[in-house]
RNA sequence: GGAGAGGUGGCCGAGCGGUUGAAGGCGCCGGUCUUGAAAACCGGUAUGCGCGCAAGCGUAUCGUGGGUUCGAAUCCCACCCUCUCCGCCA
């Protein structure tokens, strides 16, 4: 959410960090916002002043009862005007501000100064780790190993759900299930997050507060008679964990990290780098959630970012950190550190994890302060996540850059205790 | 889903339609006392918005949203949530 006093008060610094975004829309925006404020704020002080002469009158005229027993018909009639004229301006305020507000949803986060500007072709590689296997034309992309190792029926899985919702079977379904808690234990053993189960379907109040809605809400699957939203990712219940309360300063940092299965309509996505596993409606995540003090955020953003790396070098999958320019990151983002994995069968980078920075933006809408000081005014914390990691991708990189030439596909020695065996091969015979 | 009870400040808990942002207690912060601490005593202790350099002033908030009234935490309506019992159920 856009800190309106921050617009008031420095208009031309908010306009210069938002037209990074390349977005021309976004200067009218404004000019709306500016021009609906000053209203609000000039209908407000009316507001008040005639509120406080009904709240001395009204203290008056308890006295003048008391003495006389009731109030004489002219002064009724005169607080009776007062009234109707606060009723009438009341609904005036109401007006403008359901205006305010909704519009003000639409503003994304300002992008912080060190962001390369421009689209997606200005991303920078920041730094990168392990070596991509070489090109090899008999690498075979993971929707071949995939079925043909039996971890997963995609033609299944379209007859059940349509295409896009994968059907893992098998060692594949083991696979997922021995990720996630290898993640989850990693996250809460090694770098302190409290694992929480969040519900993973949500009012609208709380995709709300991460900022998936009202902008995008056509990208969210939604529940017909209850309103209730399925999560596109576990930020969004962590996040909204603390909404509407005031933390103790002396408790932050705050660490989660959750599992929970995503749901994504993938609106308009439909045919681009949709093969096998690739992008799908719905699919298993580790998410971190990391609540901290603003002045920390910067060096907290470098630290997430790093535990999710972890995950990626204990699975041994080459990986590149990818800083997004001004034009590709996010709307609620302020700065995003995205880890792609080396698929040396689809010969691309995969995006498995988003690392970002949301400063004060998700915690201004979904109200998530905290008190740096008994006695001190509360401060919005700054809210950072990242995926630790996304599954699919993940376990398409890491079919394709462990295959073997005889069609296995070996396990990383991390992951072997939480899979089982070592090796996946093609399965003898039964199943289907 | 049905029946009943209830939602007041960080917590417990009072509250008559009229100086109630709200008694009292606990907790917390500061002080006095003490070698130190405890106890005792004194004082302070919500949040948003608007105006103001600030001190501060005004205003709103007693689950949420409407309404009645000159005036609502107190009355009315709707909704939400919690608890108890019944039904259903992993």
């Amino acid at each position: 959410m856009i800190d309106l006093k921050l617009l008031r008060s420095a208009p031309g610094q908010v306009r210069a960090a938002l037209g990074r975004r390349g977005d021309p829309g976004l200067t009218r925006l404004l000019d709306e916002l500016e021009a609906l404020d000053m209203k609000r704020r000039a209908l407000t002080a009316q507001l008040d002043q005639l509120k406080a002469e009904r709240n001395d009158s009204a203290k008056a005229d308890a006295a003048l009862i008391k003495q006389h027993g009731k109030l004489p018909t002219d002064v009724v009639d005169q607080r009776k005007q007062l009234g109707q004229r606060i009723t009438q301006l009341e609904s005036e305020q109401r007006n403008i501000e359901s205006v305010l507000d909704a519009k003000a949803l639409f503003v994304p986060n300002l992008p912080l100064p060190e962001l390369p500007d421009g689209d997606a072709a200005h991303n920078r590689v920041v730094r990168s780790w392990g070596t991509p296997r070489p090109a090899d034309p008999a690498l075979q992309p993971h929707w071949v190993l995939g079925e043909r190792l039996g971890l997963f029926d995609l033609a299944r899985g379209a007859k059940l759900s349509g295409s896009g919702f994968p059907l893992f079977m098998g060692a594949g379904a083991r696979l997922a299930r021995g990720l996630v808690n290898f993640m989850l234990d990693l996250h809460t053993r090694e770098h302190g997050y409290t694992e929480v189960e969040p519900p993973f379907l949500v009012k609208r109040e709380t995709m709300q507060g991460t900022g998936q809605v009202p902008k995008f809400e056509d990208d969210a699957y939604k529940t017909v008679p209850d309103d209730l939203f399925l999560i596109p990712t576990a930020e969004v219940p962590v996040t909204n964990i603390h909404g509407d309360e005031i933390l103790d300063g002396a408790r932050l940092p705050l660490s989660y990290c959750a599992y929970s299965p995503c749901f994504r309509r993938e609106a308009g996505a439909a045919g681009k780098d949709t093969r096998g596993l690739l992008r799908v409606h719905q699919f298993d995540k580790v998410e971190l959630v990391r609540f901290v003090r603003p002045a920390d955020s910067p060096a907290e953003h470098e630290r997430l970012t790093t535990h999710a790396e972890v995950v990626l070098q204990r699975l041994e999958l080459p990986y590149r950190v990818v800083l997004l320019a001004t034009g590709d990151v996010g709307f609620a983002s302020a700065k995003t550190y995205d880890l792609e994995v080396w698929a040396p069968g689809a010969k691309q980078w995969l995006e498995v994890s988003s690392a970002s920075t949301f400063t004060d933006f998700q915690a201004r809408r979904a109200g998530i302060r905290f008190r740096p000081k008994a006695g001190e005014k509360p401060e919005f914390v700054h809210t950072l996540n990242a995926s630790g990691v996304a599954l699919p991708r993940t376990i398409a990189a890491l079919l394709e850059t462990r295959q073997q030439p005889d069609g296995s596909v070996t396990i990383p020695a991390a992951l072997v205790p939480y899979v089982g065996v070592e090796r996946l091969a093609p399965p003898a015979a039964g199943g289907a």
